[in-house]
DNA sequence: CTGGGGATGGGGCCC
DNA sequence: CGGGCCCCATCCCCA
C-alpha cells in the first residue's frame, strides 16, 4: 500500500516549516546573507552538503562559487524539486550561475537539468565548469582568503595531531586541501568585497553596503591560521534569519518568506519553473561515516577531545540561549554589570524580541540600540541581527527599538515592539511616536530592581583576588565619575562607555543569535565564536583559541607554570579564576 | 556519588 | 577597536 502524495506533501510541510525556521538545525552562510535549513534535508541532497553539516551548523560557502539569489534557487529546489529561475536576469546567465553552485554543491540533479536547460537555449557550455567540479576542484583566483566555502569540522579546531589521523573524517581530503587561513569565514570588508562585487546583484544591502560579511569583519587578522568549526546555532532558534535588514527583503525572504512562495500552489509568475522528474538520487554512501570522531588532543586535551562537539551541544544551547536569563544574578561580580544584564533585562521584558532593528533605515548603527539580551533566550526569537549597518553613531532615543521579523510568536500584528516596555506597534511610526514617552531616565537600570550589585559586594570579590586590579579608583587621577555607581575614570570615553553598561540598551546585535550586546567589541568576539574563528593556535598542541589571552593562559598548561597561589594553603594554579574558585570553597561558609 | 581541581568557553568591561 | 583581565558557567578527570 502506498500514499500517493506522501513524499510530496512531506517536502511541502519541510518546505514550509523551512520557511518559518521551524527546526531549522544549520545555517548557510553566503556572503552577507543567511539561509536556514535543516541538515537531513542538504545532506539527503548532496554529499558534499551531507559532509558539511555533519560536523557544523554553520555553513559558509564559496562566495566564488555561489551567490545569495543563487543560493536561494539551490535552496528552492532542494526542498521543492522545482527550478525556479528568476525571471530578472538572463536565464542564460542564470543557468550558468546555477550550474556552477550545483556543480560546486555537489548537487548533480541540478545541475544535469542546468545543463540541460543551457543546451536547450543553445547556451554554451559553462566555462571552466565541467560537470561536476566538486567543491574543491577549483582553485582560487587569487590570493584572496576569500570567506570559504570550507566545510568546518573539528578538524579546523585542531590541526592534524598523530592522534587525528587515526580517524579519517570522511570529508578528510576535502578539508585538508584548503589551507586554514581558507577557512577564515568572516571575509574581511575587502575581501568580501573584492571578491564578489557582482554577485552581490541581489542584495539591497543598503545600510551595509560594503560592508563585510554579516556586517562584520570577523576574520581578524590573524596569526597561523584559524579553524572556522562553528558553533552550533541553536535547532531552533529563530533569530538568525536576517542579517541586515537591508538584505531581509531580498535575501532572506528568500530563505524564508519566499519559500512559501515556491510552494506548489504558490504564485510563480514571472518564473520559470522546472521539476525534476528524476527520482532523486542523491549520490549514496560516499566516504561519509556518520559520526566523524572528534577532534583528538593529547594528553590532557585527550580528555576534552570532544570539545567541539560538546560545544555543540551545551555550548550555544545553554550558553548563548538559557544563560542569558539566569546569568549573572548570583554572585555580585565587581561592578555588578552582569546583574544589571541578566536580571534586570531578561526579566523586565518579553523574552522573545527579535533582532531586526527597525531603525535600521536610518542608516546609525546605532541605531539599533536594542535592550537586553534577553532577546534570543528562548528559540522563539525571531529576526535576524539588525547588525551588520552602520559604523558607530550617536546613541538616539528610538534606538532600542526594533522589529520582530520573519516570527513573530507574541506581538502578533505588532511587530514593532519598544524593548523598555514591551509593547508592541504596527507601525514604526506609532512605535517611534511611543518610545518618546520614554525618558532617558527610565533607561537606566534601577537599582531597586535588586539586581544592581552593591560595591560591597565587589571588594569581596576583589578580596578573593588576590592583588589584582583595582576595584576602587582613586578619583583624584579619575576625574570622571558615573553618576550612578560612582565608579571614576580618566576620560570621558571612558565613562561614557561605562555608563552604557548602566543602560538597558544593547545596541549591538548578534547577526546569528541576535543576542544584544553593549559593546560592539564584545559583539564581534562573540560572532567569532559563532564562526568558530579561532585565531590563536596553540605551538604545542594545535589547540585554538578565539583570544590570545586564552593562549596566553593555555600555555602554562604546557609549561606547567602556576604563578597563582591560595594564601591560605599554598596551593598553586595555573589560572588566576581557578584560584578564585579555590578560593571561594575556603570562604565558603560549608 | 561527590567534591576539588584542571581546563576551557563566553560575556562584561576597562584601558 | 583590540588587548587584557575579570567573572561565571561548565565539562572532565580523579581521588
Amino acid at each position: 500500500m502506498e500514499l500517493p502524495n506522501h513524499a510530496k506533501h512531506l517536502l511541502l510541510q519541510l518546505n514550509q516549516q523551512r520557511a518559518k525556521g521551524f527546526l531549522c538545525d544549520v545555517i548557510i552562510v553566503v556572503e552577507n546573507a543567511l539561509f536556514r535549513a535543516h541538515k537531513n534535508i542538504l545532506a539527503a541532497s548532496s554529499i558534499y552538503f551531507k559532509s558539511l553539516v555533519l560536523h557544523d551548523n554553520l555553513i559558509n560557502l564559496d562566495t566564488e562559487m555561489v551567490n545569495p539569489s543563487v543560493f536561494r534557487q539551490v535552496l528552492d529546489f532542494i526542498y521543492t524539486g522545482k527550478l525556479l529561475s528568476s525571471s530578472d536576469q538572463s536565464s542564460e546567465q542564470n543557468f550558468s550561475a546555477l550550474l556552477t553552485a550545483a556543480s560546486y554543491l555537489q548537487l548533480h540533479d541540478l545541475a544535469a537539468l542546468c545543463r540541460k536547460k543551457l543546451k536547450r537555449s543553445g547556451g554554451k557550455p559553462l566555462p571552466g565548469k565541467p560537470s561536476t567540479p566538486g567543491p574543491h576542484s577549483r582553485l582560487r583566483l587569487n590570493n584572496q582568503r576569500l570567506s570559504s566555502s570550507t566545510p568546518a569540522g573539528p578538524k579546523n579546531h585542531y590541526p592534524p595531531t598523530p592522534s587525528d589521523t587515526d580517524h579519517p573524517q570522511p570529508d578528510e581530503g576535502l578539508r585538508d586541501k584548503l589551507s586554514d587561513d581558507e577557512m577564515f569565514v568572516g571575509s574581511s570588508g575587502k575581501n568580501g568585497n573584492a571578491g564578489n562585487g557582482s554577485s552581490n546583484g541581489n542584495l539591497s544591502s543598503g545600510g551595509s553596503a560594503g560592508e563585510p560579511d554579516l556586517g562584520l569583519d570577523l576574520s581578524k587578522k590573524s596569526p597561523p591560521s584559524a579553524g572556522i568549526a562553528t558553533d552550533a546555532l541553536s535547532p531552533n532558534s529563530n533569530s538568525q534569519e536576517s542579517p541586515q535588514s537591508a538584505s531581509v527583503s531580498t535575501t532572506n525572504s528568500a530563505s524564508l518568506d519566499d519559500s512559501s512562495a515556491t510552494l506548489p500552489g504558490a504564485d510563480t509568475c514571472g518564473s520559470e519553473t522546472m521539476e525534476l522528474n528524476t527520482s532523486s538520487k542523491t549520490s549514496e554512501e560516499a566516504p561519509n561515516q556518520p559520526d566523524g570522531p572528534p577532534p583528538q588532543k593529547k594528553s590532557r586535551q585527550g580528555a576534552r577531545k570532544n570539545e567541539w562537539p560538546k560545544r555543540e551541544a551545551s555550548g550555544l544551547k545553554s550558553e548563548d540561549h538559557e544563560k542569558p536569563l539566569v546569568n549573572g544574578v548570583i554572585m555580585g561580580p565587581k561592578d555588578g554589570r552582569s546583574s544589571g544584564v541578566g536580571g534586570g533585562s531578561g526579566s523586565s521584558f518579553a523574552s522573545d524580541q527579535s533582532f531586526q532593528c527597525k531603525d535600521e533605515e536610518e542608516g546609525g548603527e546605532n541605531g539599533q540600540d536594542h535592550s537586553d539580551e534577553s532577546g534570543q533566550s528562548d528559540g522563539e526569537s525571531a529576526g535576524g541581527g539588525g547588525g551588520g549597518g552602520g559604523k558607530g553613531g550617536g546613541t538616539q532615543s528610538a534606538n532600542y527599538v526594533y522589529r520582530q521579523e520573519g516570527f513573530e510568536p507574541a506581538f502578533g500584528d505588532n511587530l514593532y515592539v519598544c524593548i523598555p516596555c514591551g509593547k508592541g506597534f504596527p507601525s514604526s511610526e506609532q512605535l517611534n511616536a511611543h518610545v518618546e514617552t520614554h525618558t532617558e531616565d527610565e533607561l537606566y537600570i534601577k537599582e531597586e530592581g535588586g539586581t544592581f550589585v552593591k560595591e560591597e559586594d565587589e571588594e569581596e570579590a576583589e578580596d578573593l583576588s588576590a592583588p589584582v586590579g583595582p576595584s576602587n579608583f582613586g578619583s583624584e587621577t579619575r576625574p570622571f565619575k558615573c553618576t550612578v555607581c560612582s565608579k571614576s575614570y580618566k576620560d570621558p570615553a571612558t565613562l561614557r562607555q561605562h555608563e552604557k553598561s548602566h543602560w538597558l540598551t544593547r545596541p549591538f546585535p548578534c547577526n546569528i543569535c541576535g543576542k544584544m550586546f553593549t559593546q560592539r567589541g564584545t559583539m564581534t568576539r562573540h560572532m567569532r565564536s559563532h564562526l568558530g574563528l579561532k585565531p590563536f593556535a596553540c605551538e604545542e598542541c594545535g589547540m585554538r583559541f578565539t583570544r590570545q589571552y586564552r593562549l596566553t593562559e593555555h600555555m602554562r598548561v604546557h609549561s606547567g607554570e602556576k604563578p597563582y597561589e591560595c594564601q591560605l594553603c599554598g596551593g598553586k594554579f595555573t589560572q588566576q579564576r581557578n584560584l578564585i574558585s579555590h578560593l571561594r570553597m575556603h570562604t565558603s561558609p560549608s
